[in-house]
DNA sequence: ATGTTATGTTCTTACCGAGAACAAAACAAC
DNA sequence: GTTGTTTTGTTCTCGGTAAGAACATAACAT
């Protein structure tokens, strides 16, 4: 049992023992060269936005036709991929589509919320498809639940399983989720060597990831994502890849004291920009006690009453839109990101809000970055962005010369 | 003529035109099999800390020795390496060291201060050697003066220069140093088609990078370095690679609102933390107008009179080291380094105020993270830090497949 | 029916590293 | 001084890969 760390952050496991090489520059031979062309050959089906054909993969790879079929032929034995007959397009011999194989890897998917889950399936390509759903007690055994979901859906394809879950996981087995009253439980307690590799990793993490992969800021070079839900929480995305961090608890942008708060937060420090944004914030400026999951209604209400024109409530809107857009102001003088996605109550935000939420961001910037500001944008994978980042990096398990090496 | 970028997100430019394949999964034949190979080798007698031999290569890459045999010839045959008997050290036939040839490749380095700048040269292995220096008028003009040293002292041997300036560059070309009143400097203008492959760099991004070489953040999976002179600005390197950002600005955490500060600042934006670090925040403590580059014996004299117990002076430092470990603290959070290298006034303020600044860390750390707070450590590449980033940044220019591929 | 175009298949070539075997050069033991 | 052990260098063979060219095939255009 890992959890999702992405990017060349995770090299502390395999660094020299003496002093360091890079960890991309790894021995090559001629074999290892062809199960690098069978990854990229595979990441390309899985990543494209339609079906790919031989001669596209071909080209785009820039590989002889021999190559690709070389490689075809030998993943199609594998059961890996599956290869059928293109509709003719215009002249010149019909080429092939690359299906995924009726019979290859999938991998699983499990979205842990406060008090449901949901299982779902991913295959080469990238369906989603919903499994099972379920409610649970709030506590851990949650963890049983998925793992017997999982035992009735499982057969030999089942490759990897990825697991969202709110809260930050230290050192891959120490979760934490502090609207549950979850405090440094034992990961490893409750996935043990019966379960298949798993993957878990944090929820706003992988809905950036989603939004890297599937979404909105696929192909931006470096972006962040926020979800925004009783409090703001994030990712930071380079290449594609959330970062981690050194003991994989990156990504708490909403305990960072971007907006001056007096407040102490639940976190342990003062002044967190997630007292000012969020569910919560929208509580306590209506004298309510935020806390322990409750308020989602509320804060809603709160989002219509607005939009209605009630005086209280756009005020308590404009203040959390406002905090918003500075703190995303903030970290743009910090990390340059290209573009912003948000998620979650940062959608209705960027609706009511969106002038106000970029005036704010935009007067936090540095002078000469006003020039070429972050584009704020809503997320489009939706809610299903954890589960849908927790599908792909499980399924990044699939597509790696290790785990290809093994089954060619 | 290009900045610093290093790191995955320099993809922009080589990103598919139709839609994405990460670009680090190139194509591969058996000849990009030997380049791929020379580049480690390379980059181990590089990185060494002591010279290399070719049995511990083999050993180190994990190749046989008639390989490293090959590779070490075909190097010898084209100067990039120089291969004498090692002394004997033991039973069993003496090998090899694997030294930088007389007439092997080399970049220049180029430190660019207020009013002055240094330049010099490094080569395989690392040697860094001073070449020349002199003062300059604070304009733009200094790029002459440099392209000049450099024609005086370049050969046909000269692979790539690196500059360090104080100041963002965006887009690799605007170039901003707001304590010399430099807005929008065009580096296309004085970084024409004559110069060599250049690459132009932020200094304490580049200070950063060669602590994360060459000092104390060596092997440092996920890291951040600042640099504390007037104010507060750095880096967060991940597996020894600095983040650039989108448009290359990344970096200027000084101007995040960590501090709870109700100053403007002169960057445009409001409460940033550079208005509690640095030389800057002392002067205005004493009730002094900061800017324009003066004031930095003003800042020593400060903490040699704290350091002599002036209660005044004391109480000013403590404040400034209680804003750095407040501000490390909230970058903590959001980015979970291991450690936190500090250089230029840092290292005074870690002498002089340690457990404050790691007090205030703790204070401003997210209580489960507590357990493991990054350690907070003095540089130890010194002075020499934006110069030596600066050549190791020049020299990756040699250490790559394209520009072996092109000499082999 | 013929020509054009695009793709698939076959063949040859050149390149690489691995692994084994042997050679060489040191020091240890006697 | 001789023999043995250890470590590294050199030589050789093998098997793998992709590229590129040439040809075959299958579509549509004229």
């Amino acid at each position: 049992m890992r959890t999702a760390r992405n990017g060349a952050a995770d090299g502390g496991a395999i660094r020299s023992e003496r002093w360091d090489i890079l960890p991309a520059m790894a021995t090559m031979t001629s074999a290892d060269i062809r199960v690098h062309n069978q990854v990229r050959l595979l990441r390309a089906v899985h990543d494209a936005p339609e079906p790919l054909t031989r001669a596209a993969a071909a080209r785009l790879l820039a590989i002889g036709r021999n190559t690709a079929g070389a490689l075809v032929g030998e993943l199609e034995r594998a059961r890996l991929l599956h290869e059928v007959p293109a509709a003719a397009t215009g002249r010149g011999r019909p080429t092939t589509l690359l299906l995924p194989h009726p019979e290859g890897p999938v991998a699983f998917a499990a979205d842990i919320r406060e008090d449901s889950w949901t299982l779902a399936r991913i295959a080469l390509g990238g369906e989603l498809t919903e499994l099972e759903s379920g409610e649970h007690d709030r506590t851990p055994a949650v963890f049983e639940l998925i793992e017997e979901a999982v035992a009735r859906h499982a057969s030999d394809r089942l490759a990897a399983v990825g697991i969202a879950i709110a809260g930050p996981i230290r050192d891959e087995r120490w979760l934490h989720i502090s609207h549950l009253g979850w405090d440094e439980v034992d990961l490893g307690e409750h996935l043990g060597e019966a379960w298949p590799p798993t993957v878990v990793g944090n929820d706003a993490r992988l809905a950036g990831l989603a939004e890297a992969r599937r979404g909105v800021l696929r192909g931006t070079g470096t972006a962040m994502h926020f979800h925004i839900d009783f409090d703001i929480g994030g990712t930071l995305l380079l290449a594609g890849d959330s970062q981690t961090g050194a003991h994989n608890i990156a990504g708490e942008f909403g305990h960072m004291p971007l907006t001056g708060s007096p407040l102490r937060c639940m976190c342990g420090s003062l002044g967190c920009w997630s007292l000012d944004v969020g569910t919560n914030a929208l509580m306590r400026r209506f004298g309510k006690e935020p806390g322990y999951g409750a308020g989602r209604a509320f804060g809603r209400e709160v989002l219509r009453r607005a939009a209605e024109g009630d005086a209280a409530a756009a005020e308590a809107v404009d203040d959390n839109a406002a905090a918003l857009g500075r703190g995303l102001g903030a970290l743009a003088n910090a990390l340059d990101p290209e573009a912003i996605s948000l998620s979650g109550l940062g959608v209705e935000l960027i609706r009511l809000r969106r002038g106000l939420i970029e005036a704010s961001c935009e007067a936090a910037l540095m002078a000469f970055r006003r020039a070429e500001a972050p584009r704020i944008v809503a997320g489009t994978v939706g809610g299903i962005g954890p589960l849908r980042g927790a599908a792909e990096v499980a399924f990044d398990e699939v597509l790696t010369p290790e785990w290809l090496g093994a089954r060619l």
